[in-house]
DNA sequence: TCTATATTTCGTATATTATAAAAATATGTT
DNA sequence: AACATATTTTTATAATATACGAAATATAGA
């Protein structure tokens, strides 16, 4: 039972539910999620840290990033996927969506980049 | 977006799934709820509080009994259609039905005035 | 009205989780 | 090696969750 009550803690928060739902279109970076969620990247981290303990998510090196992605858990894929459905019509996750599709790790670490020299 | 964290949230505890796949078996008033879980009155009174604020269960009252059911929510009812599938072979999920289908409100008061005699 | 009983509310203790700033780590580049 | 950068960890603080017992409330029945 505690695979179900982790899947359901991690997706009754809005920031770990808009996570998964945009690693269900495809595997991101740390600095694509921080690009679309608007926390601090520490926070954002805490949460992936979280999910990755639970067995949600998984993660890859790729040089200086992190790649995150779903790990293959069925009832999370079917979660989801009615999931989506569900919120099909959410301008939040729509956005998101839209966001994801047209972002690349490059264009995110660039922002990433000027918001530091910022400070 | 809130109505599905609400769902999601309260699936996040075990009591609270519990007391939801027991509502799919059949209405149930408090005592009988009590009699299933191992936790105290007043904190499973917290629990079915929350539960109705969020609007996932309502209650109505026959004499001195307080009955609740599940709310008409149709994705509700769907996540927990399948989560009963999930943990069809989980043993607490298990007994908890087999429990359910053995009390009575009757046996359940009668259980509740014998422990409080005992104080 | 008095009593018994089913449930809720209140007060409080404890534990977990969330957040962000600052420091630390790890990797790539020059 | 020295520097830049992507991410994580640490630290500190605030917020939320869960639990219980005792007291309060509401209803039924004598």
């Amino acid at each position: 039972m505690d695979t179900h009550l982790n899947i359901f803690k991690a997706l009754s928060d809005e920031n770990r539910l808009r996570v998964l739902l945009m690693l269900r279109q495809r595997p991101l970076c740390v600095c694509e999620m921080h690009e679309v969620l608007d926390i601090a990247l520490s926070t954002l981290s805490a949460h992936l840290k979280l999910m990755k303990n639970t067995g949600l998510i998984v993660d890859e090196k790729d040089g200086r990033w992190v790649i995150y992605r779903l790990s293959q858990n069925r009832y999370l894929h079917e979660v989801l996927m009615s999931l989506e459905k569900e919120l099909q019509l959410d301008p939040t996750i729509r956005n998101d969506r839209l966001v994801v599709s047209r972002i690349t790790r490059e264009i995110c670490a660039t922002k990433l980049k000027e918001s530091a020299r910022l400070k």
